[in-house]
RNA sequence: CGGGGUGUAGCGUAGCCCGGUAUCGCGCCACAUUUGGGAUGUGGAGGUCGUAGGUUCGAAUCCUGCCACCCCGACCA
């Protein structure tokens, strides 16, 4: 059992705030609303970035980078942009300090004001289009597919470690193209990308949808998304991807010479993804003994631990161990021998449980008499004593990697489902939302002050208009209003 | 930013009402015995009691401001 880790049915919030922490992923920094990502943690959101920049590579986008700072009269070009993100975001107006005359430390210096302020990037759409519109000029340098991996701000009321923070990590694409069908298609492969990697590599199931008018971002004319479930029913925002129409080629004048010698403003499209995803990692799978990571995605996906009284015995099981390794990772496979003399064999077992390392391998004295090895999942703490010469280690572990990321996919899906109610009136909406949480599947006659209502009256949002949704003709949850099919609500994050 | 709560060693805490510089556990260091699910014993180190003022002979304790964190709202990836 893991020492003073609270109990998920206990306090969901405390649990995983204290799970970041005994994990060594996270923790709270002297800057309010940041954090410092730990190395065990970082090693994990580099995994996430290697694949997804694999992937976004494959789909034909190259990585740039653009400054940190925007300045003010950039963001204030697109309307809706500017009117959205206005409230939170980090000014800088000076550019020198200096010590204060009555030696009480130091202070800003006054002189030193900057003519126009910088915003601290919220996220870069200003500065990339006015950057785009000296890059574009026919049609012949379109499309223009760029990707960028940064840090942006946004000064947040309430912050979470890695579901919300001041400061957070993220990758954000920003492509530009001829036709809007061109980059309608982008928005929606980009969405697709982000559902392959959340469910293959994270072991995450989620809804790939369109968010409505009043969840969308600003300064796009559609927003889509994909949706996860977190263990507690609340839903967890995943990834965006948005069709920003011509709005920020019109504020930036972005235009393009076309085939047939006319001049047309070009179409965009932004996507992102956040260390938020670390925040779903978490949530999705771990459970009271700490945290449960897919193997795809884990730092160390196999441990091996020996266990020995004095050195002599040590050492023969250290060339065994060694053995072990040297085949595991002839195959790819991250192997970790923790030959610490400094922690007792028991105190190593509950510590790579809590952080979440998929299997471990124990080996004894009594394994190197009967050629065995004990092998743990984490995934559903299960032990196996396992017959080295039954078959390779190599391929045994490999089988059971693969299985357990299966596994805690399916867990996921499952725990889903249990989770996602049709409701046909509004007692039943309500009850649902507050027994057992979840996706709400309901009718909704498509205006926003319904949302609002409903979002007033339980908490609950559309969190997306599912894509695979049927037609269905039905009347509204709250108004009675006639619906042509049903949407996901929720309680988010 | 509004309402509520909490800040005492690396972590978790007692003491606060009723002022006299601090309790216990975990962790840490040393040594010994231990090692198949978070070992045991003995000895030891570690604190400007969140911070800045005020009251007082004397403040962890009483008063005021500020800061941080947690919970509930509003806002958001």
């Amino acid at each position: 059992m893991s020492k003073g880790l609270p109990k998920r049915s206990e306090d969901y919030s405390l649990w995983y705030n204290e799970l970041v922490k005994k994990a060594d992923l996270a923790e709270n920094s002297p800057v309010r609303g940041c954090m410092v990502i730990k190395p065990y943690g970082y090693s994990i959101w580099e995994k996430m970035q290697a694949q997804l920049d694999k992937m976004f590579k494959e789909t034909g986008h190259s990585n740039a980078y653009f400054p940190l700072f925007i300045p003010k009269s950039f963001l204030s070009k697109e309307a809706s942009h500017v009117e959205g993100f206005a409230k939170e975001c980090a000014v800088v107006t000076h550019y020198r300090l200096k010590n204060a005359e009555d030696g009480s430390g130091i202070i800003v210096d006054p002189d030193a004001k900057l003519e126009e302020e910088l915003i601290v990037r919220p996220t870069s759409e200003t500065v990339i289009w006015s950057t785009y519109k000296n890059w574009i000029q026919s049609y012949r340098d379109l499309p223009l597919l760029v990707n960028q991996w940064a840090n942006v701000v946004r000064w947040e009321m309430r912050t979470r470690l890695f579901l919300r923070t001041t400061e957070f990590l993220w990758q954000e694409g920003h492509t530009a193209h001829a036709t809007a069908k061109e980059a309608m298609e982008e928005t929606i492969q980009m969405m697709n990308v982000y559902a392959q990697f959340a469910e293959e590599y994270m072991a995450v199931p989620v809804v790939k949808g369109k968010k409505t008018e009043n969840e969308r971002f600003a300064g796009a004319d559609e927003t889509f998304c994909i949706e996860a479930m977190m263990q507690d029913g609340k839903a967890l925002q995943a990834g965006t991807s948005h069709f920003l129409g011509q709005n920020f080629a019109k504020a930036f004048d972005v235009k393009f010479a076309t085939k047939e010698g006319g001049l047309e403003y070009v179409w965009g499209t932004s996507w992102g993804v956040s260390t938020r995803l670390m925040g779903a990692l978490i949530m999705a799978h771990s459970d009271d003994n700490g945290l449960v990571l897919p193997p795809k995605l884990a730092p160390i996906q196999v441990v091996i631990i020996p266990i020995y009284r004095g050195e002599a015995e040590l050492e023969l099981i250290s060339v065994k161990a060694k053995e072990i390794m040297a085949d595991l990772r002839k195959v790819g496979i991250s192997v970790k021998y923790d030959d610490r003399d400094t922690q007792k064999p028991g105190w190593k077992f509950a510590e790579y449980e809590l952080k979440g390392v998929p299997v471990r391998i124990g080996l004894g004295p009594r394994d190197l008499e009967n050629g065995t090895i004990e092998i743990a999942r984490r995934d559903n703490l299960t032990k196996e004593t396992f017959e080295l010469a039954s078959q390779p280690i190599a391929t045994k572990i490999s089988n059971l990697l693969d299985q357990i990321q299966d596994g805690i996919f399916k867990k996921a899906i499952d725990f889903r489902a249990s989770v996602t109610t049709e409701v046909n009136s509004w007692e039943e909406f309500k009850k649902v939302l507050n027994d057992t949480g979840g996706f709400v599947s309901a009718h909704w006659d498509g205006t926003s002050e319904t949302e609002e209502k409903i979002k007033e009256l339980t908490k609950a949002t559309i969190r997306c208009i599912p894509l695979d949704r049927k037609e269905e003709a039905g009347t509204c949850v709250l108004t009675g209003n006639p619906s042509s099919g049903r949407v996901y609500f929720a309680k988010a994050y």
